[in-house]
Order: C-alpha cells, then sequence, then structure tokens
DNA sequence: CGCTGCCAGGAAAGCGCTTACCTGAACACA
DNA sequence: TGTGTTCAGGTAAGCGCTTTCCTGGCAGCG
C-alpha cells in the first residue's frame, strides 16, 4: 500500500507539501510542484489511510447509528431518515444491528465509542430491564462525559434528547375505532412483553378500552416474537382459545400480516368474520388482501429529526420530541358481526 | 477522552504493560499490577481509540459491502448471508449503499481502500456502462494489489471471484411455464434498461420464447424504475398500448406487486383475465392476493458463499459460482384466457 | 548594497497505540 | 563471591498522517 511519504518521494516534495495538495490545504503550493504530486498519486493510485489520518487530525466525522436490524422495514425507514440528514451534512454513517440482544447493543455502543463517532444515534424499543438500562446509561454518559452527541429514538427511559413516536396515542386510536365499529371481544397480537414499545401500545389500547368500560382481559393478549410467523401463531392460539373475538389487534404490521395469513387458511373472512389491525403502516399494508388499517407513525421524519438533534450541539437541558400517529383506515377492519 | 497512557500513569504502570494487560498479551503480568490496570480502565472508563489500533498494529478485520440498498428486500437477505458468515468469522462489516449510482459505488470502494478493510463485496447489478466498467475494474485491481480481496454478486463484467444467479435461467423458466400454460401474448415490465440483471433476466425470458417460436415483440417491453410504482406504470402502459397481452412478467417482484395493484384498481381478475408473475421471490409474494407465481433465487445463500469467497485466501484463477433459480407456482399465473 | 519582510517549502513534533528490544533484579550454580 | 540465566517490566521506535514552526531565497526599500 503506497503511503504519503512514496507519494512524495516520487514527485521529489516533502510530506508536508504532498499533504497539502492532497487535501486542498489553504496554504499556497506552487503549480509545478502540486502539477507533480497530482501525478505520483495517479501513478501510485494512492489513497490516505483514513485511520493515520483520524489519528492526527482527530475531526470526528463519522455518526454511528445502532437498530434493531435495518432490514426489517420499520427500521428500513427510520434509516432513510436518519441517512439523509446525515448524508446532508456530510457525515457517514455506520449502521450496527443489535438483533434485539441487549449486550450486543452494550458492546455496539462501547466499539463506537472506539471509532471515535461523533455522535450516536440508538433507535427502536427499549428493554424492561433495569440492570441493562443503568449499564447503557452509564456507558453513554461515560461516552458523553468526552464530547460525544446522543439522541434515541423511542426510548423514554435514556434521559437526554429523544424523538418519541406518540406509540400510546396510536393504540388508542385503534381502540377507538374499534369501539366506534362496535368490536367489543378484542384480542391483542402482542410482540415480546421485554419491549417498551409493546407496553406502550399496549398501554394506550388498555386504557381507551378501559375507559369505554370494555376492559382488556389478560387472556385476550398473546406476546410471540415481532414477525410474520409469530403473529400467525399468535392468532391461531387467541382464536383458539377465544372463539368469541371479533377483532384482532396486531402490534405491528408484520404479525398483523402473519395474522391474515392464518385467517386466510382456516377460511375466515377479514372483516365480515374477524377484523385485523396492524401497526406501524408498513409498504405491505397496501399490498396485503384485505388492505391493512393501520396506525402510521412518520419514521422518516423520526429518523431525520433523531440525526438532527444527534448533530447539532447539545441543548440546556434533554429535548424531547413526540411524533404523532395517526389512523390509516384501510379494508381489513369492518363493523362488528352480528 | 481518556488515552492509554492516562490509565498507565494512574495504574503506575508503563503503556507497555497497560497496553499487555488489555489486550490479553501472552507476555505475562503480574497479578499485582493486571489488577491496577483494569481497575484504572474501570475509573476512567478507558476505550482504545480504534485508529490507533489500527495503525499500529495494521490488522486489517473490517470488510465493505457495497449493495444498491440495504432496506430493499433483495439486498436485506443477501446481506444477511454476507454478515451470517462474516460474523461468523468474526469480522466486523461496513455497508454502503449506493443507491443506484455508479459513481457513488466508485467512491464507497475508495473510502474502503482508504479505511484498510481486509475485503470489498460488491453486490447487485452491474450497469452497460464501458467506461464506469474500466474504472471499477481499474480502482478494484488497485486495491487487489496492495493485498485486498474482491468478491461480487451477480456481475459477470467483473474479473475475479464471483457468485452469480442465474438470472437467465429464471427468466428461462418463467417463459416456459408461461408457454405450457398457453399465453402467446405476454408483456414485460422490466427495470432500468442499464442494469445488467434485466438483460440477464430479460435475454433468458427472449431466447426461450424465441425458440418456442413465439418471439417477444419489442413494443412488448416496458423498462421503469425498478419499484412497486414503476411496476404499475409499466403495466398501465402495457396494457393500453398492448390490449390483447394475457400475461405480464416483471422482473422484480416489486414490480409484479405494483402490476398487481394497478390490474385491481381496474378491475381486471388475475390470473382469469390477466396473469402476473414476478422475479425474486420476495417476502411479499406470499402475501399479496393472488400470491405471486415467481422465481426464486437463493439470496441468502448468495450473499453467505460471496462473503465466503471474500475472505477465503484467493484461489489461483478467478472462481465464479453459479446458483440455481427455482420456479414457485402461486396463484397469480393461470391458463390463457379463450 | 544592506536590511527588512514575505512566503513557499521543509523539518519535525506529535496523534494513541503496539511491540521489539533492553534493563536490572532475582536466583542458581560453580 | 562471581558469573550466567531468566524474566517481569520499561524504553523507545514507528505505524501514516497533519500541522506548527522554522528556513532560506527573493523582492522591495532606504
Amino acid at each position: 500500500m503506497a503511503t504519503l511519504a512514496d507519494v512524495a518521494r516520487r514527485a521529489g516534495v516533502s510530506p508536508a507539501t504532498a499533504s497539502r495538495v492532497i487535501n486542498g490545504s489553504s496554504k499556497p503550493v506552487a503549480d509545478e510542484l502540486r502539477e507533480r504530486v497530482l501525478r505520483a498519486v495517479a501513478e501510485l493510485r494512492y489513497v490516505p489511510n483514513a485511520h493515520a489520518q483520524l489519528l492526527a487530525r482527530p475531526q470526528r466525522s463519522v455518526v454511528g447509528v445502532v437498530v434493531h436490524d435495518v432490514s426489517d422495514p420499520y427500521f428500513a425507514e427510520l434509516t432513510r431518515g436518519l441517512q439523509r440528514v446525515a448524508t446532508d451534512r456530510g457525515r457517514l454513517v455506520i449502521i450496527c444491528n443489535s438483533y434485539r440482544d441487549p449486550e450486543r447493543e452494550l458492546e455496539y455502543v462501547e466499539m463506537l465509542r472506539g471509532q471515535q463517532v461523533a455522535a450516536i444515534v440508538l433507535a427502536g424499543s427499549g428493554y424492561h430491564d433495569a440492570d441493562f438500562t443503568a449499564r447503557l446509561t452509564e456507558k453513554l454518559a461515560a461516552y458523553e462525559a468526552t464530547g460525544g452527541r446522543v439522541a434515541v429514538v423511542g426510548r423514554h427511559e435514556h434521559p437526554g434528547d429523544a424523538v418519541m413516536p406518540a406509540n400510546d396515542v396510536g393504540g388508542r386510536l385503534l381502540a377507538e375505532e374499534l369501539l366506534r365499529l362496535g368490536h367489543r371481544q378484542i384480542g391483542v397480537i402482542a410482540g415480546p412483553q421485554v419491549l417498551t414499545t409493546i407496553t406502550d401500545r399496549l398501554g394506550g389500547l388498555r386504557a381507551a378500552l378501559a375507559e369505554a368500560g370494555a376492559p382488556l382481559p389478560e387472556e385476550h393478549i398473546r406476546y410471540a416474537d415481532f414477525d410474520r410467523d409469530g403473529g400467525a401463531r399468535a392468532a391461531a392460539a387467541l382464536l383458539d382459545a377465544c372463539p368469541g373475538l371479533t377483532a384482532l389487534v396486531a402490534l405491528n404490521d408484520s404479525m398483523a400480516v402473519g395474522a391474515l395469513a392464518l385467517l386466510r387458511q382456516r377460511g375466515i373472512r377479514v372483516p365480515e368474520q374477524v377484523s385485523v389491525v396492524g401497526f406501524d403502516d408498513m409498504p405491505v399494508a397496501a399490498d396485503v388482501t384485505p388492505t391493512l388499517t393501520t396506525v402510521r407513525l412518520p419514521l422518516v421524519e423520526l429518523g431525520a429529526r433523531a440525526m438532527t438533534l444527534a448533530l447539532d450541539p447539545a441543548g440546556g437541558g434533554p429535548r424531547v420530541e413526540v411524533l404523532p400517529a395517526t389512523l390509516v383506515r384501510r379494508e381489513s377492519l369492518g363493523p362488528a358481526p352480528r
């Protein structure tokens, strides 16, 4: 691998001059020398060693992002927003998938710190795990103490800059719409109980139902993996255990799609016999049959705001922004039968 | 930010000893000192500067991956395979999205070289652009000349280790199945003409149709963006221009889903009036209505093989592996009407 | 013609780390 | 007691780069 010294030698100049030419320093360099340096760069196919540059000029320009899984459409959209802002500001982004493993999340924060990133964005549900939360908070604090910036998406347990989707409001919106259409026997297809997002969504749902005098019994809730198969399994379990249900609320669209598949397989018509609603308004929601009634979260915007908070200089206190949830009415929700 | 020197000072040892303790060097260190160093590390919340480490011990451990867009399900699956192998071998992966911009692809290769990555994996269709291809090849050659490893997915124009999906065979499979079911008036919803993947898939399709005496007229092909909306637009254009078509072949599943949406919107029944087939067998293919007949590509496997090639020591000559395409029969393809 | 001021270019000091090499204490042996 | 070994721990070089500071040549001035 050619080094700057090689380039300088070949061009017959000092490393200092070569560096100045290559980085477009403000210090003037004679055209003759500049020319020679550029020729040497081309001939040697020289590319500066990024690590050496970072060491010599500690100019933190990359930002780290920790998500559960970029290939999950939810995070794909979120990431699009994050990327857009980062790119606009000339920042490179390192994306890390925790795959919902808290330990891995901790490791990544450590790793990003070692990489001297300018900021860390943590996106995706937190965990109901006081020990983990404390360790994470302490690691982030250590990072911030040395000038690092942190922003989180959807983690109220983090004491700092945060962008929050209105998960509880989304749950409420669904509950109100279901009640309006006469549903009283409602089953919930929930993701892992350990995720705070689940608690939030479920909380809104539960509160609205209780206020309307139709409290949600615990046995109408099934916790499963936060994906298509989990949704199908939970739907099957619910239908078997509680045959009287007129509606199924899935706490994300993947699970809802799984539920739809199971219902189709069992020959149960949606929404005539059982209604199904989802959460997130992923692209697939408009393509399944029947199209899915769901709650839209402004994911791209959420990501963009989080990156903005992370890149802007720290404010006085923690800045918390809540972005609204909206109901999207489609075909999978109809009036309760009878 | 605390440095190794700070740790050493606080522990009352030399930087060398501190380094040895922290990295678990084979050189023995007295328990007393080891203890003091570890305490200092904890107290100062010390994390080694990754760049300094990489400079001092040029041990290339990370590998770079350039894809069109990880959030596209095609690349999401491919990436899963890449990641799996990389993680198994203890390698970190940097993912770069080119968003199908050849210039950006070039920049990323350069950037990854500067990052001293151990290997670069380039995934996703190549471009019909001789100038770009030459520049890319030359950049990759420069990288390989200094010991870097390169593997590509689906780019026959790259002279080196490659993993290829059988795109042409996939096209053939679709054509043969369509012919078997009596279709003769076939429209093609193609992605950007500049992508070699499109040429390959179209090539197989065209050849099989021609061999069967039902050559594909150029006006039955529409090129559009490689996504859902592009599919819908191309389907509309085809139906308007050629009312006699009995089948629509979309060159990926996203476009097929767009076509299905358009047909539903126009009240055209699938597959009774018009059949639709896709390509790739994305998860969504099983969830749309009707479910989508398509060609499956072993994407995870493709990614895993590519990463394996990239991490294994270079072979004698270029190693090229072709992975098979298989037809997945679902509801959206039926016999030609009449 | 001698002095000052200016400026292009170079020498060299680090950035934070690893590691080859050196040092000196402790011990064994003659 | 003197010499040789051994080995824990320290010293310092160097990874590839940037940048401060210095140098030496030249123009401009009195």
